[in-house]
DNA sequence: ACTGATACTAGTAACTATTACTAATTGTTT
DNA sequence: AAACAATTAGTAATAGTTACTAGTATCAGT
């Protein structure tokens, strides 16, 4: 029986809030300006109750740490090489590349996650400078 | 400047001998065999190495430890919900998910990586079995 | 082959992200 | 309000990985 606490309310409240795609210490952080004695395990343990219940994503794209996306529907994000940020992108879905890779497996696929790197707009804007 | 060590050759040498994606850990097991007293730190330096080189791919898919794998050609991973196995995927390649997710982003898409999920061969029958 | 310079190694310590534990507290149900 | 279970803060523990150091192996130029 899952109950209700202010922690988990307002770790979800800046999730929310944001688009930045934290990590668990940013959501520590962040979340303890309205709650100041939260504890860093209460985050973990309530970033992964969320993200099990489908409340919340969970981003593992290769760095340190893990990422949290208050926006718990699929969709696709872009990781900058220069600066390190985490975006979303606009984009339809690509559900059709789970029948391209299934038509030589014998298993069954049932989903997939991609990430796209590359310069983010930002970033791809100070090098064109950098050029003149 | 780099230099030849009997060790890196060791890990590379049991990278190529494998389809299994195995995490560093179960490289240095391996390489044990043939080198006793290789530390696991070594491993890891040379692993990075190698993977900075390109010579190697490491794979981040959300498991607790990173996994390698001896063929540095892009290429696409299936994970299995039920084993946790990895394994490799035969299809095409999927560089025109670029261009629609470069359609309505301002910065410029290099590249992504993308694994699929679901039942491996083997236990996609396990649980056809389990159904009659 | 010899030598000097330097990359590499084993072994160990340190670090970081995350999870586990526990006694006290809070939320929910009756 | 009482009882019960889920949740919490605080802390300890774990796992994966990286950093450090003194000694060793490799390589380029003689």
């Amino acid at each position: 029986m899952i109950k209700h606490s202010k922690q988990r309310d307002a770790i979800l409240d800046y999730l929310h809030s944001t688009k930045s795609h934290p990590t668990a210490e940013t959501v520590y952080e962040n979340v303890r300006e309205s709650i100041p004695n939260i504890s860093l395990g209460t985050v973990y343990r309530n970033l992964n109750m969320l993200a099990d219940a489908g409340d919340v994503l969970r981003l593992s794209c290769g760095g340190t740490s893990d990422r949290y996306d208050g926006n718990p529907q699929q969709h696709y994000h872009f990781l900058c090489r220069e600066c390190g940020n985490v975006s979303d992108l606009e984009m339809e879905g690509l559900s059709h590349i789970n029948v391209i890779a299934g038509a030589n497996f014998s298993g069954t696929i049932e989903g997939h996650f991609a990430y796209f790197y590359g310069k983010c707009p930002e970033c791809a804007k100070e090098s064109e400078k950098e050029q003149n």
